[in-house]
DNA sequence: TGGATTATGTCAGCCATGTTGACTTAATAC
DNA sequence: GTATTAAGTCAACATGGCTGACATAATCCA
């Protein structure tokens, strides 16, 4: 307050001051976030783009590389090298699509499920903490906002992936608890 | 609700499912929310690395190289390789310390400003719609939420850096607006 | 005063992960 | 039976992390 500058304070119109701070949150956020599974793969030989690959591998069993590469936002060389190594050391496996034979749909291994769980396991940690700190009433507000966050365009697709048993309906297979 | 499985809903008991479901959407917020500076850096020749190393001099001028190492968690010859580049191009100034003249104290340029802004533009953008998707009492909630997310042990830093008018106290110069 | 410490910079090399472009193979579509 | 599609591969390159070693200047301190 004081000071001279606009000072705004409505709604739509925050304080720019403020936006930059959640920025900055955001940021920190993202990077603490990350932090903890990073440690664990490194001593994998892996790095966070295996990660990825695995998370969503083990999330969404049964996806086409093609859904991988959409999700991820990579070129298929890249993702071909990360792709390989989890294959190569047995932690995801291929299967060819009942429908399409040149699907190869990815599975995670029972070694990698439990990679996978051990990654996420500070991870949900930490989520389970922040959204506690948050308040109760404030999930579904945190979950509207960072839907918020995403691209329109990609918004549905998304939906898609983190709505239970969505996505998974038109490729039957699990929506299995764990 | 409904459904079968353990469908917990306490506030420290979150079902597991939901907590994957936030950790997939802050990955695609995130990926969304430095998609827009990224496609304007490319203009310029710069990375996302040059965006965090301008903003955070931009954001915070007068800050030191170690306090920049110690936002950004990277290695000082990390760090070098993108401040040399800014610096040689005009986007960023040092000043010895007036304390200690051993401190090169770091401020952007006109240009940098104007960089800055352009690149934040977007993004701010972004959050104002995000925030005003979540609804009007979720701010709070939202800032809780990050904060949480953040290292414990961050934590302090991170809220003198997102406070407003904190750090710049003990290193006085400007609370300055724009 | 002079040696230890600190703040910063720099050289050199390595690794992870992204990119583009070109090309192959196998399966599907029409 | 040709065109398209899904996936894989080779090669080269860019970015931005990393470690290790060392240099310079300023400050601290005994």
């Amino acid at each position: 307050m004081t000071m001279t500058e606009e000072t705004e304070g409505s709604a739509a119109g925050l304080a720019e001051a403020n936006l930059h701070a959640f920025a900055e949150l955001l940021f920190f956020a993202y990077r603490d976030f990350t932090g903890d599974p990073d440690a664990i793969l490194k001593d994998f030989g892996f790095g966070r783009a295996h990660h990825r690959v695995l998370h969503f591998v083990n999330r969404h069993s049964g996806l086409r590389v093609a859904d991988l590469l959409d999700i991820l936002n990579i070129t298929k060389q890249s993702l071909s090298r990360v792709l390989k190594q989890l294959i190569d050391q047995g932690y995801i496996t291929q299967k060819a699509g009942a429908a399409d034979r040149r699907q190869r749909l990815l599975y995670p291994t029972d070694r990698g499920k439990a990679l996978a769980k051990r990654l996420a396991a500070p991870q949900l940690v930490r989520l389970r903490a922040a959204l506690a700190a948050a308040g109760p009433e404030a999930e579904t507000a945190i979950r509207r906002f960072l839907e918020a966050m995403i691209n329109a365009e990609d918004r549905p697709k998304v939906s898609a992936i983190t709505t239970p048993a969505a996505l998974q309906a038109d490729r039957n297979d699990e929506g299995k608890p764990s």
